[in-house]
DNA sequence: TTCGTCCCATACCTAAAAAGTATGGCGTTT
DNA sequence: AAACGCCATACTTTTTAGGTATGGGACGAA
């Protein structure tokens, strides 16, 4: 049973006769005869009653009418509904992004959201590996990350990135051990000084790598008393007045607190770049190209 | 938009590769490969991600499976809807009775229920020209009526009919006016005697007539007081003692009334003949025919 | 790295199915 | 009775799907 044989039999049982429906169809009659009398012969099954002068639906026919136009029906808004998928107006998106960057998520998909409001949102958190994992699994379709995106020694993923404006460091010191509320800067050696906590795990260590090797290029070598997993943690403990900090201004604006001061660092030209990265000569949904394009189009 | 692009697609989605899904359908690679491509062009989609060494299906792909599933599902359900309609199994069936038969259909379809169970009844009820017409219209398939079955001088349609077994007229006497309870007979001559009261209307005169030749035929002619329109009045007339009648048995046994005597009339065979009939050379549901059959095995 | 394997895509050919044409039969209408 | 309208059949043409041969690209093993 075929969708044209459906829309034949509809154009009959509409028109109540064959040649009728064969004019509204742009076809002739004997094929559209054919084709009536073919689908009553596959479905064992009398449609019509010809008896008459005028064609007119049995029982089963008039079953068959319904549950046909309810077929086509459904099918082109199946097919409409994909493809409002394809060009990206609807379906969902799948983003991932490691912890330090999610701060940058909600203004983005507030922007997509007002051009495609059909469009949801996945959002997954996790490290650099868990990341890449989920890229090459397309759990996920892209990573708002630190860069480099590395998770590996070697991974067999090519990736493409789109830098986004970098995210100077700042310096992070509680505020009871820098109590004057008028200074806005601080020296790399003044903050050496500090108890020193920082943001690395055995899976996460780029950013903690880029912040020691500021250091060191000073001849300096923070007293690190703390390696913290999750921004949430060292926020606390610095807020505590445990120590101080290095961290990309957006992660620390996202969440005021004012037992912590931020501090510009005076000495160093000292940013993490933030980017948007995916697997590179891989399918890309119409969403996704549409998140990237957002930051293209807007820098 | 095919069917059977569907089903392909599926298989494709299914096996992740083109080459086996092949193999399942008995088909080449080749063809289910273009016919994928050709489906992709026709939507104006991509369905799958190539770029993999297995083909993964995008977001528009994914919902397409689904939305396909679901198509492909109904629709077999719908095709083995019809068939049972067809068979008869299912649907419904529409009956026409005159008032003085519907005490026939009760049995009747209690019968036909057990053997098709999901087989619903649209019944109507009406006078011989009413359902002459309904059956023209074909709003009704079949008509219990008594016989002869004419409406109208001359009907432009052609009746087949199965005569069910015939029903004896018997009189009806207000008890009050036939005190004797041994009694279970009377003969014409008796029964002219009591004031008379006759079914009858401008367009049902049958069964009047039938009673009326008998009479004749005896060189009786029984005093007329009143023709009545329906069964309900002229047995409720009866019963409060205004006159006697003459009513086919069954249609005085579903109502036993204490007021009223049924008593069999003893020199005249004086039988109502009842049958179905429906259009002849006309579609009958298979339900109908099998209503028919019904009585054509039982008798 | 290279070779072999697996899979998809393209080009070309064959087969099947659908559409078109011509025509005849049947029933209704005038 | 003749004319018309509609359906059905037989036959032809066109379209579309399926099959065969083959090449290119990716992946894995040697």
């Amino acid at each position: 049973m075929d969708i044209r044989q459906l829309r034949y039999f509809l154009a009959i049982a509409e028109a109540g006769q064959i040649t009728r429906a064969a004019k509204a169809l742009n076809m002739e009659q004997p094929p559209l005869s054919r084709q009536l009398k073919q689908m009553e012969r596959e479905l064992g099954v009398t449609l019509f009653d010809r008896s008459g002068k005028q064609l007119t639906l049995t029982h089963a026919g008039d079953l068959l009418r319904e549950r046909a136009e309810g077929l086509i029906r459904q099918l082109h808004e199946s097919l409409q509904e994909v493809k409002e998928v394809e060009e990206g107006v609807s379906g969902f998106l799948a983003i991932g992004a490691v912890v330090s960057c999610v701060s940058l998520l909600p203004r983005a998909i507030e922007r997509y959201r007002e051009k495609y409001p059909q469009v949801t949102f996945k959002i997954s958190e996790g490290d650099h590996y868990q990341l890449g994992d989920a890229l090459a699994k397309r759990s996920i379709e892209l990573v708002v990350a630190r860069l480099p995106f590395e998770f590996a020694e070697e991974s067999p993923y090519e990736y493409d990135v789109l830098r986004l404006p970098s995210d100077p460091f700042v310096a992070v010191i509680p505020s009871k051990l820098q109590p004057d509320q008028k200074q806005t800067s601080i020296t790399l050696a003044a903050l050496a000084d500090y108890p020193f906590l920082t943001l690395k795990t055995d899976q996460t260590i780029g950013m903690h790598k880029q912040v020691m090797s500021e250091f060191r290029q000073s001849g300096l070598t923070p007293n690190i008393i703390c390696e913290c997993s999750s921004v949430a943690i060292i926020l606390s403990l610095v807020a505590a007045g445990i120590g101080a900090t290095v961290l990309p201004k957006s992660v620390v604006a996202m969440s005021p607190i004012d037992s912590l001061r931020m501090l510009r660092i005076e000495d160093a030209e000292f940013q993490s770049e933030v980017g948007i990265v995916w697997l590179k000569d891989r399918y890309l949904s119409k969403s996704a190209r549409h998140f990237i394009d957002q930051y293209m189009d807007g820098y």
